[in-house]
DNA sequence: ACGGTAGGTGTACGCCGTACACCTGTCAAG
DNA sequence: CTTGACAGGTGTACGGCGTACACCTACCGT
């Protein structure tokens, strides 16, 4: 039979594009083993002489986004620095909203989130942070490192939607539940009118999330100008 | 038969108690409503008259867990309010260590979660925020603001273990981990020598979650005295 | 006495990950 | 040219999952 004739050959690389693309196009929920090879042309199975299982497949998968970070800039002070690679993470994870919570359900880094952790710390110890200071300043980044938006409930990362999904109330949320919690209707209410640039869910998450990293990137300038160390607090 | 005599009746609440202290126990990856009803001496389907379904379970594991966090102190400022409500939800995280990941999953705020965050946005508008500036503090604390630590790799969230788990490397990681990544281990080596309170991994969580809580604090504060508001920055 | 109903039961279906035996095409060694 | 090892795709099967659906049963208000 002609179909199984040059066939384009199964790799763990062709693989591993495939599920990072099954998962944007249709949610992480939704990756199987059976899907991916449906995808593939290819019986479930054969997948497994690529990839040991399907937590090792999630682990290739992570690589695979990790490595579309930017790399780092040489030609600016640290501070710019990180904050364009982080920027550059959350672009990478707003192309893969499942990217987020596949890391954090994995239970140990895989080897390319450790090269990237460790060149961000470079980063910060060729602009003059101790060790102390450097390790205190990656807890405190925690995951937004890797451009997690820290958003409780980010309608971005939901399984399956395209992403434009024709937001239906763009006011919020509906009035039953604006009456009973008056502040959060408050201040989403504030967060529609005041600023016209945005569009849909009423509220700019890129300025948000630069609002959190700027807070930061400034209070950890603070630190790094006084000389903070652990053992005593400088005020 | 007496086995069906006099047995506690099913309830929501039992059923949602149960499942809360299975996946304490056992870690949510393995908290299934086959093995619930077991713990409850029970058949699977029995369930499903006290629940919809399972996402519906999760939620209301939430529900459980958010109504641990302490009501809000009355008798200090803003910041010392939300800073212990932030640390008692993190002691709740501790106690329910698959919370994050639960909580992430979902697809919509619960009702529990909802009030939490409303009447966490009251004290910042009593102490003084405007709307404007209380919406984006929100989103700067992000999940922390329920006690996620944001480490992208914290032991303790693992699915299972009892967490006291004699870790085995107790200085970090093994040497040709360290070899390829020479800025994380020297900042993983300065965490270990450097305060000796700490155990096992080398690094004291708490410590290290207050750092960054106090900074956004801080940088919030700072904020809130300049009249910050999100059409002219001040500065 | 009796019908309705709340709540526990049993069976079954379609998914999932994946162990294991099998087949087949390729290619180096004899 | 033969052969046999082997890399890589296939088919079948198993146990676990969530849960739809029909059933049964004990209670309770009339």
């Amino acid at each position: 039979m002609a179909d199984t004739l040059h066939r384009t050959p199964l790799t763990r690389d062709r693989i591993l594009l495939a599920a990072v693309a099954l998962a944007d196009a249709t949610g992480i929920q939704s990756l199987s083993m059976r899907n991916l090879a449906q995808d593939l042309g290819v019986v479930p199975m054969a997948l497994y002489k690529h990839v040991a299982n399907k937590d090792e497949l999630l682990d290739g998968m992570i690589d695979v986004v990790v490595g579309e970070i930017d790399p780092p800039r040489q030609d600016t002070d640290w501070k710019q620095s990180v904050r364009l690679r982080i920027l550059s993470a959350r672009q990478m994870l707003i192309r893969h909203p499942w990217a987020p919570l596949a890391i954090e359900s994995r239970n140990m880094a895989t080897m390319a989130v450790l090269a990237y952790l460790d060149s961000v710390v470079a980063t910060l110890r060729a602009g003059g942070f101790s060790t102390d200071l450097a390790h205190h300043v990656m807890h405190a980044m925690g995951s937004r490192i890797l451009g997690f938006s820290q958003e409780l409930f980010d309608a971005s990362r939901r399984a399956g939607q395209t992403g434009v999904a024709e937001v239906d109330a763009p006011t919020g949320f509906p009035p039953e539940i604006a009456a009973r919690f008056p502040h959060l209707a408050e201040i989403s209410a504030a967060a529609s009118h005041d600023d016209a640039s945005t569009v849909g869910s009423g509220c700019d998450d890129q300025f948000e999330f630069e609002f959190a990293l700027d807070l930061l990137l400034d209070g950890i300038d603070r630190l790094r100008q006084q000389g903070w160390t652990s053992s005593h607090r400088v005020r």
